[in-house]
DNA sequence: GATGAATGAGAATTCATTCAT
DNA sequence: GATGAATGAATTCTCATTCAT
């Protein structure tokens, strides 16, 4: 055993190979254990290397935390606004960018419950990239709420930050037992819920002049739901 | 000196005053400081006992916790089932147990960041009391749109807890920045936001107008059928 | 051995005991290793107590070693004001104040070494109570320089700050091989020697003889205003 | 950047500069921050190289601050025996080697303070060449004062070590607050203060034969600090 | 009922030094 | 000659909880 440790002592990598071994293996232990459950000599063990050599890479362990969130953000984040593109109309625009935090979630309750659990807290968290990494997902969430103000769709008095706020609360909310592992939720059905009804409560109602607009409004929409079909991507995604 | 803290140590009070004295003061440590930075040690300082003390009214620092937080809910929710009969109308019942949340939040953001950010994410938080009162208002809440729903002023297919997840979801976040001390809110402002939100995406549609709904809705359904078709897995879900 | 020690786990001791105890035992690890080199660990093992024990009653190994310090210091100092009144005669006075500051050095270098090339290098130094009580040895040491001057015996223009740096800084100077244990020196022998060039050094010169100095003190000034002359610069120090 | 990088590393220097170099690094970073303080990493950094490379130099971080020492003693001694050469009186000689020692503590305090604070107290100094530097710059100084006893201006029973503590003890003790740079002083006054005392302290007294002795004395100084003012070097030493 | 002395098992972090490349 | 990745032992300080008095 100590042979072993020794012949392995000296397997030199390069900085970022080293370093994506650690993040890997950090991220695994942070996952199970949560933060402060999680030992620095734990994810040493994990990753192969004495605890010291964490410190040659990460100057403490909660930049270690921050870094791995931060890899994941990115990974996440990379390339959802070019998916948006290839969705059509508003609605579907809206329920895209919902379906896709919700699926987050889903797909990845561990690390989600580390951001929001024990990351988010954070005093540091609102100077920290992943805030704002996560800032640009939501404005990207509220530019589909602003084009749909801009196509006349929705009203225009729409509360922006409270609609903001009742998306992602409700994702949030929804998911919440899930990052415990105490429950399910299909991202599918929360999304469509939760965009209907946003989607309803921002609408622009019938003026008298509009009389029929409620039933022209229930047309349109699924004339783009429609719109949303014919997008490949988004056919892709959904039958994933 | 010394005879004064003597003097004081023989300060038998009954159990129940004991027990008192040293939740207020574990309020007060715990809401200023966290629960972790609290100390039994402080705690016991400010209550004006010695650390055993505690442990002869708390087994654990813990369900001391556990207990401060008890009693504020109980304060909080004891009478606002009272409160909620003296209000008329759906949508005011709704901004009333809306508001009412709201406020709560911004008169005592400490607390509430403790119950959020440090109790809620605890195991044991399910099985604890604090979550049955919790969920006895929301269903209070739920009550006010089922309301709604058997007066016809909401739709029947309304998701109920998704629109839970909306009102609660939507409070917690946009209080945020408030129970961190990072911004500021108008309970008042948000309440009537939210429930507009909330109130317009569940209203049921076109009383009057609903005669000419019916070809409208053949429409729709013929569209759904088009879906259908194209995406078998999405109409699945949507059933589910 | 486990059940030994714990047996011993419930020796409990009043407050000032168990404090009295580990100072006991940290004097003698700090002084036999050194600040650094002595652990906690190991004062605790010395004191009979486990290392959280130590830090119920000091908050950092520094303020050990700085209690310890002051301990000392005190029962050095309890008395020698009053000793000091026993003793007639400026030499006579003098020399007692040097000799017992050299003897304190003699008696006890360990714990010398640990004040002079430990403790007193740190920042909090000048504030800490050792500063305090060490000014005030300082300063009873110039009191009788300054009986000296008022009694005539010495001269009036005595530059107290270098008398006592002289007096001091030759003692440091002088004890510095026994402090480290590399040398050994007499307390007496070095007290005489010291107190008889101090007191020669800042003896009033003759007085019978004054008669004959009229002349000798004008050439004298011839001198001084021939070195004005030469180097301005200089003379202007000088009288500063 | 990476490029840069990759350029600086190959750029090879003879042995010696990069030596040079190291140390002005190391000298910098001692001197700022104490030996403890001071990191191998961060001289590294400030003498453009990576760690490893000191260690191809240095053997010990111990080693590089004895290295950057022993250069630091050599440029200051170097040539003060020569300097000395010009100067005549016992008087004069004996102030211009107070003064020259008080200097170098002014104009450097951060080298003295590491050498003083952080050297000198290591079990290795005794077998240093710092050591035998500083020896024989204090057997120069007892020179003097010989050659004040063999002149017969000096009483013959002068105890020569105790004098040698005084005066360098007496340096170090006045320089203790600049050295922490918590104070001031002027290494001419201090110089003419010390060379005073110790001057009077060793004077010969008047024999019952020499009665008048003292004013004689007088003026034997004032003739000295003539002869003195005589010599070139030093007077340009006095004017700066 | 109250005290308060004592526990004890960590856990993060530091950094001089080595040596394969 | 220079690199720079990796080591690894060592150390202070924390604090909820216990239990003899």
């Amino acid at each position: 055993m100590k042979g072993a440790a020794r012949a392995r002592r000296r397997e030199r990598l390069p900085r970022d190979e080293r370093m994506a071994e650690i993040m890997v293996a950090a991220r695994q232990v942070f996952c199970s254990k949560g933060y402060e459950a999680a030992s620095t000599a734990e994810i040493a063990v994990a990753a192969g290397v004495v605890e010291g050599t964490l410190y040659r890479y990460f100057p403490t362990k909660r930049d270690l935390l921050i870094k791995v969130v931060e890899e994941f953000y990115e990974a996440i984040l990379s390339d959802y606004e070019a998916q948006l593109k290839g969705v059509r109309g508003t609605w579907n625009r809206l329920r895209f960018m919902i379906w896709k935090h919700l699926s987050v979630m889903h797909a990845d309750p561990d690390m989600c419950r580390l951001i929001v659990h024990e990351l988010r807290p954070w005093p540091e968290y609102r100077r920290s990239r992943i805030f704002r990494l996560n800032q640009r997902y939501t404005q990207s969430t509220l530019a589909v709420i602003r084009e749909g103000i801009a196509g006349g769709e929705f009203r225009e008095d729409v509360p922006l930050r409270i609609v903001r706020d009742m998306i992602f609360g409700a994702a949030e909310h929804h998911t919440w037992a899930h990052l415990r592992k105490e429950g399910e939720f299909s991202p599918d059905a929360a999304a469509d819920a939760i965009t209907n009804l946003i989607y309803q409560g921002l609408e622009r109602r019938g003026h008298p002049a509009r009389s029929s607009g409620v039933e022209l409004n229930r047309l349109e929409r699924a004339v783009q739901r429609l719109e949303g079909l014919a997008t490949p991507r988004r056919r892709k995604r959904r039958s994933a």
